[in-house]
DNA sequence: ACCTGAACACCGTTCAAGT
DNA sequence: ACCTGAACACCGTTCAAGT
């Protein structure tokens, strides 16, 4: 059915044959400036890439797009890459190059920098909204955030929380950092799109909300809030959300330690 | 610079003029089985959306590849619904109403309601992953959305956390569960496609992985689990994570009270 | 080795007609 | 009131040429 040949399947670019990119561009000396260099390389794609998500979004990105903002005809991109979606990976793993990971040795206490790794992955997030819709598209596994993610695994284990537990907490703590990143970085997004600021919308929102009487139970769950200042709010309840995952984490570590301390006992 | 009238910002289907569907049939009469009705409705129209997006997924999804579905010519819809936005926000709430909550006079413990919650809504995002990659865009106030996001407010509640700590308990849990459902839906999905089943793609992509040197730290930290059964092990990893989550909630709400009773001590 | 042009098989949506 | 056809301005990607 398939081909003769035993075939792995594509994954993901960086389980490829050649998991470096294409190409590299190979300066031929260090010297002058190669600022307006008209050649292409990959790098410059990719960097090229970010700008252009960042600046206009995945929606309004084509090939087409990013070629012309390279000055370059449609389809020179393609010398370098295989195809539209590995170049999203790599531009995925560009935005995690950006995530700031302790260094190995470090005696900080373990909630501090769980809070750090935190905090780093959701202000990328918010700069880069556009990485929140692609995560869930690949596999993930560029060496950048495999590093964060090795990164985050150390925090995990260095709490003392049994070995078994670990995948279930860090699942808890970052899909919903990448969750709560997402929907800020969208929401952000959005804003910018209308030329309103955050709170602005947010008030045009809750006045079009405020007429209809479907949302009469919601709006007096919702009504105990100040609704001024949204990016304050949203920071008070991001902490309130760690700040209950690391009293969790506290808790079913010490559960373990006296059912295992019990067992040792007998 | 704005045109003369003011005008909401159009955010959401929901929040339209006429939020109700464009037009909606309405039969003439209860007799004869309507079953292969030529004509098209609203209804017709989403049940039809999320079937092929639940066969074909979101890339596939097309208005064209829909009108053809329903045996008719590519503008027809249009009629029926503005831009494929809106449509696609009608299927995401078309899924949302299959979230099944507890009725609003229950006794049953906020811990096992909670639990229901994040399972109910868990099996939906995995049952239809195309959901996860449009709840970030949208605003997704939809009447069933809402109805689940009332719920959920009230059980959280109902745990007698203080207000003020609510809107990011309830961030962690569901932000949790969305992504979470997220990695699992596309996972299934990319499966179904490969044609493997879980297990076998799953061990394909370790096979690739465990012959790259760049992942060593990686595997030394992942290897430690069994990987068979990657189903079950995801449903305790899940268990872990809400375990986590509702101890975290009980430790805060604790917290909460001892210092309240400090205060009417005084 | 690197880049181009033309072409293929698609999109969402508009708009003027049809019945 | 409901549906169609032709058209516009796009896509990602292939493939045969150019230099």
């Amino acid at each position: 059915m398939a081909s003769g040949r035993t075939r792995t399947i594509r994954a993901s670019v960086w389980l490829n044959d050649r998991p470096a990119p294409k190409r590299r561009a190979e300066h031929s000396g260090p010297g002058g400036g190669a600022e307006q260099s008209a050649g292409l390389d990959h790098d410059r794609i990719v960097a090229a890439t970010v700008r252009l998500l960042d600046a206009e979004g995945l929606t309004k990105f084509s090939m087409r797009r990013l070629a012309a903002e390279l000055g370059v005809t449609a389809m020179s991109v393609y010398w370098y890459v295989d195809t539209k979606d590995d170049l999203l990976e790599f531009a995925v793993d560009a935005a995690a190059a950006e995530l700031e990971v302790p260094e190995e040795g470090t005696d900080a206490d373990w909630r501090d920098q769980l809070r750090l790794l935190a905090v780093t992955n959701r202000d990328m997030l918010v700069r880069h909204p556009w990485v929140s819709r692609l995560i869930g598209e690949y596999l993930n596994i560029g060496p950048h955030a495999m590093a964060f993610a090795t990164a985050a695994q150390r925090v995990a284990i260095s709490s003392g929380l049994p070995m078994e537990q670990i995948p279930g907490v860090l699942a808890l703590v970052y899909q919903f950092v990448y969750g709560y990143g997402t929907i800020e970085g969208r929401f952000a997004a959005r804003c910018r799109e209308a030329g309103l600021t955050q709170d602005e919308y947010f008030s045009e929102v809750m006045a079009t909300v405020n007429e209809r009487p479907e949302f009469e139970e919601s709006k007096r769950l919702m009504d105990s809030r100040p609704s001024t200042d949204i990016e304050a709010m949203r920071a008070r309840d991001f902490e309130v959300a760690l700040d209950c995952a690391i009293a969790g984490i506290e808790v079913l570590r010490d559960r373990a330690r006296r059912e295992s301390g019990q067992d040792a006992g007998r």
